[in-house]
DNA sequence: GGAGGAATCTTATCATTGATAAGTTTGACT
DNA sequence: AGTCAAACTTATCAATGATAAGATTCCTCC
């Protein structure tokens, strides 16, 4: 339906966009979370925003700048959506990644696709350490002090606990979990109750 | 270097190959493997095993039931590498499953890649659910009692650890953890100690 | 044992993709 | 106003997966 909020600055005639780069973030990530990743090719994003399919070189170089971009608009959303919890303890903060990754499936799992994104993007990054420092920080600030490990190892558990339980969910596993078994337990409960 | 045993059955001159469905499967993991999952085209798998490129189709369809036949083995592959600790407990079980995806980096990946294999797809779902099912069977027999948990919560809580810490060994991020603490621990080490 | 029929494999072709060179339009700066 | 660089389009290229048509081989049934 082409919801396209009128834009005050650019009459948009013909060239020129405005600003295309954003536009095409915004394309992108909106096929991409309606449609699937494996549409998310050059010439379906320029289409979308109406544009020619060598539009996005100027801006991105190739689709793999594109997609880097967006994966970094990933992450930065997941760092600022982690900070308020910062202090709150890792079972809401892991519960913030979770619920980021099951409302963003697409989003998230183009961040951990190595193979389309460029991990060597200087841009990319700086937004993904800084989110993975941030993520260690929150995991040091445990209340429930480590057993008999290593701190690293408090890191590791927690991050592959939170971060499987958001690429299951986003697969679905979760779901067969759940259906699975008699009870009729909603996805919410079930992650608050496994991220205990 | 295309090591290749003289196989005893087929003379193999030109026309039909003795078991190429089997080649291809075995030439798809090769590249798989050795170059990543990017490479892996109907084309590329082909040349690699010395046929045209439509050899493929009459054998598997396409190219997504190609990677969903090799989908299948690595479940079952996993299946069968579960199986003997089944009754060790979930930490011996936890190691297994991880080496097995630090071993199997590129099958590990594609067994989880849903836009490119076909989960409707009636033989690699038995082989999925069956090794799921074990998994959960796995968890079950679990000696620390759950201390506030549902069942279900346990186990989505074990796979998720597991599952987790298999994906970020492979895409390299606990190797970023380890490497960013002095603390000089092999990953082996680092995983024991997470799974614990 | 040979002949037909079906399955396997090849060749040729098509639509589609990402990349890129060359040309056109626009905005910015002097 | 005039110049120049950036943004954008058009046209083209090599490569891909799919598929139809043809060649080869295996297998079964007479």
């Amino acid at each position: 339906m082409e919801v396209q909020v009128m834009e005050p600055r650019k009459v948009r005639k013909n060239y020129h966009h405005g600003d295309l780069r954003a536009e095409l973030l915004r394309s992108a990530r909106t096929l991409l979370e309606q449609q699937g990743i494996s549409v998310l090719g050059l010439r379906a994003i320029t289409r979308h925003a109406g544009v020619s399919s060598a539009a996005a070189a100027p801006h991105f170089g190739n689709l793999t700048g594109l997609l880097s971009a967006l994966a970094t608009t990933g992450y930065e959303e997941l760092a600022a959506a982690l900070e308020p919890v910062l202090e709150k303890g890792a079972h809401a903060a892991g519960l913030v990644y979770v619920r980021f990754a099951i409302n963003n499936p697409g989003l998230f799992t183009l961040m951990f696709r190595s193979d389309v994104i460029d991990r060597k993007d200087p841009i990319l990054a700086t937004a993904s350490t800084r989110t993975s420092r941030m993520l260690t920080l929150l995991i040091d600030n445990l209340k429930d002090h480590p057993p008999q490990r290593t701190r690293t190892g408090t890191r590791a558990a927690h991050w592959g606990k939170v971060h499987g339980l958001a690429v299951l969910a986003i697969d679905g596993f979760l779901d067969v979990l759940l259906s699975s078994q008699g009870e009729d337990m909603s996805l919410e409960d079930l992650l608050d109750d496994a991220l205990r």
